[in-house]
RNA sequence: GGGCGAGUAGCUCAGUUGGCUAGAGCGUUCGCCUUACACGCGAAAUGUCGUGGGUUCGAGUCCCUCCUCGCCUACCA
């Protein structure tokens, strides 16, 4: 092997490292393991990136997430599947193809558009254009992906349009439509003019836009003798009570004034609207207006959606009364509200636009039929038309001869429209016939709201929504958390708060307890009289677990139960009766009196499955470590909680007992999804309030083709019988399933007339034969040219890339010969990890369709039927309530984490637009991909959004920031640092024998094991919170202070001729790159390649996970030091000499010694003794030659250590006096100053008394240390006057 | 308008149930090419924790007021 270079240089190993991991076939995930029992799985699905365009920061940093995830799980010995792919974003990549070939001179689609109504296929050239713009793109973004280092399966990478995924979305399409979930409607849809598509509220991006409010007035006319056009007089409508009519002139004509922000649209005006409670409302009942121009007669009508006006009882304040007159302009065609009012009045719906948005008499206004004017509207833009209808209002007047114009006024007023996010024009509420997918079911909608965990749920929503279904008998698509086997690994160290506080606040929750006896130990009987004190308690006030009486402590894993009075049972007062229980009991039968039992310890279990199986691992492995039993079924003192026992939650997880109390029982899908941060479950819930359908079809040509067949507009078909032979041969063997529109059944009678069949769709299972569309094509129908939203597919995605719905067909199509294996080993995943903006759309939808597809039985019994799709947007109220034959499958993840969005220095969105972006591949090229993976781990917090500051390159045009320097330092330092140890090797022997004993180490040693036992437990806990940047944090203190600092520093002078240092800084270095490995793949691996070679000798209780394989890093198995090795002895010991070696530098470097310089201590006493014992550390760390109880000869400098005052000497040639009484004098102010607070709190009688004994007892320690120092330093500065 | 979040050192951010003298990295200052690392080592300086009140023996942390910023959402009368 090459000897190692100065510095490191990512370039010179990134690509080897990853042909390697490729080659071993690292990432690999094996289903079957999973299956067997062999491994617990863990699985995240990428959130499949578009094809539109290359990676930005933002994913960059998503990956390194969920690489972190993946790699530190694989390492743990989980069977780890981590899910490749891409989305196929129709309208953004049909856009985006049609500019590219715009600028380029080439057909773009208008002309594929044309050559297909010439009956050229010109659809499918222009598709297989944008499939090869794909290809382009899918590859350049898996070469992204591979350059950060992501452990992806490569092998299993899916498309949302290859085939396997075209499979899921045709199943799902069909067996929704077959269930009425899928209707045609004829509604207001959010029309994007340029793309000429329909579009989801979610692609709707709201924009500040300045315009006006037009007071439009609109002349009163009524009906006489068969003449709907009479004009109304002020002079009639004061007789008939109108307030002010008399302001005007009697006998003039008089009008009504509607404000609009858009009187383009009052060409499709149909009616004008009125409040009953308007007190104009009874003047004007039964009264019609005239559109100036158009001339058309339409009526007042009453509704209470119009707000009153402030002057009529109108709310001042509310911007709705304050701008409006009272009569609101209706557009049912052009404006979703007055759509809805159209439908309350059965008004006529006046389509006035052609697909651009330009006014046309050609799309449903027929107008020359109706004898109606506004022909000089016809043909302009939305723009043009507003202009030229103000103008024409303006011009004009109620009628000739009278005052003011027909508009009446205009008022500049700011406010946000809806804008395409593809195109960016405003969008049109657009009349449409298009697809929707029927969200708000309560299948779809309702398990939506289900799946989240009642911890993070609303009081709202538990009420709307309330957890439904009887117990689940049969399984719940976990796998089964039973206890794992004995066999297993010893698990993950625990870490024990004590905490004092109040649990009573964390209802519900499930806790791991642990109290201890305070002298001796217990005798077997008494351990039973223990048992049965904690079984008296369960099912009554707690549900017990699991219990292991040890014989100097007890372990326990409860749940608290709820009382009567609402709240749950605090765990102090559980505790305190189970200890006083017992320890009556015993000290009665001892003869004895005092306390038993010291204080409990107990930790909140904040997760589920992996902390519940941790724990319950742990304690049925305590009297195996306490070597009291061979086997952890063996020792008699372990039990568990009764299995039957009708409290116990799902799985034997979390027993959970909720609000309508345990009884009820758990519906075991619901109630499994957790968010983090916590937070964004509200997010998640309110957007299910404000839900509409969902409109799923798409006027484009790149997508999942609709694989619906209608007829419409052709003349009649003879041949019924034959036809209705063939279709109700589909409906009765299923590949098939027709629909009417109005929702009526299929019969025969049905297709008598022809022209019925206009009215009939019919959806294929899979693709029609040519049989079929040929006698479709005879009887006239065509398949729908419509695509499905791209989410539609991306909603599918935890089932698509697992093989649903027909696995063995996805193994024949792939090739993968376990594909059969993958929804059952990995569906529900471990986690989603993805940004703020796709909670609402991308999380919910994949949950409703994940639960609804893996449903026991998704379709017919269990549900009430489903009428058609009622006529208003809103959910209809209906409530089918699964029952136990048709339980909802699972949330597709167990937890979704919603990491932070990367901005620039400003605080604004990184856009191409800014030109603020960050190209990974320029951070990976400059400072290689380790160091970008860890500056954004870092930088990633659970509150704040993560602020780049973006620096350009001039040199080569380049974006980049400081901030990945720190990454690049951090790798350049584990580089050296390795070259260092690797160094110390060749001189140091390093040999198998026997298993080290820790505690015959020298201190630095058992400090250092001790450190990397602490630094895992923090890296173990942060992973599993989701806390990233404390991951980061960890693992950079660990190895560069507590490791480089001081470790390596403080074992130079002896490692040479110390095995057993020498097998220690192996094991340490190798733990260290282990635990670096998830976040930083590429160098750790490159180092472990030299250290691997090395001998390893075990040190007793430092014992690795067992993995699969162990000739890559990536494959090793994780750190897993026992508690044991935390040794609070070293490290108090340690810090006395950090502490005394920082105090000497400190007057080393005021006294401006030179660095090579050494120097004299004077101490003598105890704290000679302990520097002898510490040998050499004090001398390596602080430069001192020796240590000598001698007072100093000529001059010296002092210093306060623990009290007491010691001297340094041979600092240099000669002293600075002055600088010397500077220093402490200053000391001294600082000792001071503490002093003066210690002594105000000490004084404060409320703070003695009320205060914790053991703060006050602290704090007068505190101030007895200080005026230790005080008296010393006082000393020194004393003998320098 | 409604909701969520943020405001802590010059910059970017931590700060678990209220409790040792509020921390880290970068930057700054001083001294160092000291047996790997100047992408480094040693040392130092830097805070009215947005504002004003309240609860408490004790508040960066809990409650209320106001100010500033960000995101989401509603609003085309």
């Amino acid at each position: 092997m090459q000897p190692m270079s100065k510095a490191y240089n990512p370039s010179e190993h990134e690509s080897r490292v990853w042909q390697k991991w490729i080659d071993a076939n690292a990432f690999h995930a094996d289903p079957d393991r999973v299956l067997n029992g062999d491994a617990r799985p863990y699985c995240v699905l990428i959130p499949p990136p578009n094809v539109t365009a290359a990676l930005h920061l933002g994913h960059a940093l998503n990956n390194s997430i969920q690489d972190i995830l993946i790699r530190a799980h694989r390492m743990k010995g989980y069977e780890t599947l981590w899910m490749p792919g891409t989305d196929h974003a129709g309208i953004a990549t049909q856009t985006m193809v049609d500019k590219r070939l715009k600028e380029r001179g080439e057909p773009a689609i208008a002309d594929y558009k044309q050559k297909e109504l010439a009956g050229e296929d010109g659809r499918g050239q222009f598709v297989s254009l944008v499939q090869d713009f794909k290809d382009e793109f899918e590859a350049r973004i898996t070469d992204q992906l591979m350059k950060m280092g992501c452990s992806c399966d490569w092998d299993r990478q899916r498309f949302t349009m290859d085939d396997i995924c075209a499979r899921a979305v045709r199943e799902a399409f069909f067996q929704l439509f077959k269930d009425g979930l899928i209707y045609r409607g004829k509604r207001l849809v959010n029309w994007d003019p340029v793309s000429q598509t329909a579009l989801a509220d979610d692609e709707v991006e709201m924009e500040e836009v300045d315009g006006h409010f037009y007071y439009l007035r609109y002349p009163l006319v009524k009906e006489i003798e068969g003449d709907p056009t009479v004009p109304v007089t002020w002079g009639e409508l004061a007789t008939r009570g109108y307030p002010d009519a008399d302001n005007h002139p009697d006998d003039e004509q008089a009008w009504v004034t509607v404000a609009t922000t858009r009187p383009e649209t009052y060409m499709g005006d149909t009616a004008v609207a009125v409040n009953p409670k308007d007190p104009r409302a009874g003047a004007v009942r039964g009264m019609h207006v005239m559109l100036p121009i158009v001339g058309r007669i339409i009526p007042i009508i009453e509704d209470d959606y119009v707000v009153l006006p402030v002057k009529y009882g109108g709310e001042p304040g509310d911007a709705k009364a304050e701008m409006s007159t009272g009569f609101l302009k209706v557009t049912p065609a052009h404006d979703p509200n007055d759509y809805m009012i159209g439908q309350r009045h059965d008004l006529e719906m006046i389509n006035i636009m052609a697909p651009d948005a330009s006014i046309s008499d050609q799309h449903g206004w027929d107008r020359e039929e109706r004898g109606e004017g506004g022909h000089v509207f016809l043909g302009k833009s939305r723009e043009e038309a507003r202009e030229l209808v103000v103008k024409e209002f303006n011009a004009r007047t109620v009628a000739e001869g009278s005052e003011g114009s027909l508009l009446e006024k205009m008022v500049p007023h700011k406010h946000s429209v809806g804008h395409s996010y593809r195109s960016h024009v405003p969008v049109e509420p657009y009349l449409s016939d298009q697809w929707y997918c029927k969200v708000t079911d309560d299948r779809l909608r309702g398990n939506a709201q289900r799946a989240l965990t009642p911890e993070q749920r609303t009081e709202a929503s538990l009420q709307a929504w309330p957890e439904s279904a009887p117990t689940c008998p049969r399984g719940t698509g976990f796998q089964p958390v039973s206890p794992p086997s004995p066999s297993s690994s010893i698990p993950d160290a625990l870490t024990i708060h004590q905490r004092h506080l109040p649990h009573w606040q964390l209802g519900g929750s499930t806790y791991f307890v642990t109290f201890r006896v305070e002298t001796g130990t217990l005798s077997e009987k008494e351990r039973d009289q223990v048992l049965d004190a904690c079984f008296h308690f369960d099912g009554d006030r707690a549900t017990i677990r699991l219990v292991t009486v040890m014989p100097d402590h007890v372990h326990m894993i409860l749940t608290p139960l709820e009382h009567e009075s609402g709240g749950y049972w605090p765990l102090q007062d559980l505790m305190h009766s189970i200890k006083s229980f017992t320890a009556n009991a015993i000290n009665r039968d001892r003869g004895a009196t005092g306390p038993l039992w010291q204080d409990e310890y107990f930790d909140r279990l904040l997760r589920g499955q992996d902390e519940f199986v941790e724990k319950w691992n742990y304690m049925l492995m305590n009297p195996v470590k306490a070597e009291l039993c061979e086997q952890p079924g063996e020792y008699a003192w372990t039990k568990r909680g009764e299995p039957g026992q009708r409290r116990r939650g799902r799985d034997g997880l979390e027993a959970r007992p909720t609000r309508g109390g345990v009884e009820k029982g758990v519906c075991s899908t619901d109630g499994t999804m957790h968010f983090y941060p916590a937070r964004y479950a509200k997010t998640y819930e309110t957007w299910h309030d404000n839900l509409r359908d969902w409109c799923i079809s798409r006027q484009l040509w790149w997508g999942h083709r609709i694989p619906v067949w209608s007829r419409s507009g052709v003349a009649p078909f003879e041949q019924f019988d034959q036809f209705s032979d063939w279709l109700f041969d589909g409906l009765t063997d299923g590949r098939l399933h027709a629909r009417r529109r109005d929702d009526e059944e299929v019969t025969r009678e049905f297709l008598q007339s022809g022209e019925q069949l206009d009215d009939l769709f019919i959806c294929f299972k899979s693709e029609p034969t040519l049989e079929d569309i040929r006698i479709l094509e005879e009887a006239g129908f065509t398949q729908d040219p419509d695509v499905l939203d791209t989410w539609f597919s991306s909603a599918l995605w935890p089932l698509s890339t697992m093989g649903w719905p027909d696995a063995s067909a996805a193994k024949d199509s792939s090739g993968i010969e376990d594909f059969e294996s993958l929804l059952p080993a990995f569906n529900p995943t471990s986690v989603l990890t993805t940004a703020r903006e796709i909670i609402t759309l991308w999380v919910s939808r994949m949950t409703m369709f994940n639960r609804y597809f893996l449903s026991t039985n998704p379709r017919g019994t269990g549900f009430q039927p489903v009428t058609p799709p009622p006529s208003s947007l809103q959910d209809d109220g209906l409530e089918a309530r699964p029952t136990e034959e048709n339980m909802p499958g699972p949330a597709p993840f167990k937890d979704v984490f919603i990491h932070a969005m990367i901005q620039d220095g400003e605080g604004r969105k990184m856009s191409k637009s800014l030109g603020n972006g960050v190209d990974p591949l320029d951070i990976i090229d400059s400072h290689g991909a380790d160091a970008m993976r860890f500056t954004l781990c870092q930088m990633t917090t659970q509150t704040q959004d993560v602020r780049m500051p973006v620096e350009r390159d001039e040199s080569t045009g380049k974006n980049t920031s400081p901030k990945f320097d720190l990454g690049r330092n951090l790798c350049n330092k584990l580089w050296n640092a390795s070259k260092f140890a690797l160094g110390m090797f060749e001189k140091a022997e390093l040999k198998p024998g026997l298993p080290i004993n820790p505690e015959e180490l020298t201190l630095i040693d058992r400090w250092m094991l001790s450190r990397v036992t602490e630094a895992t437990n923090k890296v173990n806990t942060a992973l599993r919170n989701y806390m990233f940047k404390d991951y980061a944090d960890a693992i950079y203190d660990l190895f560069w202070r507590d490791f480089c600092d001081w470790y390596l520093e403080s074992i130079k002078p002896t490692i040479g001729d110390n095995p057993e240092q020498a097998a220690v800084l192996r094991t340490v270095f190798d733990a260290i790159l282990r635990l670096m490995h998830p976040v930083m793949p590429f160098i750790t691996e490159t180092l472990f390649e030299r250290f691997e070679p090395l001998p390893m000798r075990e040190i007793e209780g430092f014992t690795f996970e067992q993995t699969k394989a162990t000739d890559t890093l990536c494959l090793s198995g994780w750190p897993t030091p026992a508690d044991e090795l935390r040794d609070e002895v070293a490290e108090e010991a340690y810090e006395r000499v950090r502490s005394l070696v920082t105090t000497i530098r400190e007057v080393r470097a005021t006294a401006q010694v030179k660095p090579k310089r050494q120097i004299v201590l004077h101490a003598g006493g105890e704290l000679a003794a302990d520097i002898a014992r510490w040998s050499p550390l004090i001398e390596t760390l602080a430069g001192v030659e020796t240590v000598t109880a001698d007072e100093p000869e000529g001059q010296s400098a002092s210093f306060t250590f623990e009290g007491a005052e010691y001297r340094l000497s041979n600092l240099a040639d000669a002293l600075d006096a002055g600088a010397e009484r500077d220093r402490l004098e200053k000391e001294l102010a600082t000792i001071e100053k503490s002093m003066a607070g210690i002594k105000g709190r000490l004084s404060n009688p409320g703070y003695v008394d009320k205060a914790p004994a053991h703060l006050v007892e602290q704090t007068r320690n505190q101030l007895a240390q200080l005026e230790k120092d005080h008296a010393a330093t006082k000393a020194a500065l004393d003998k320098l006057a």
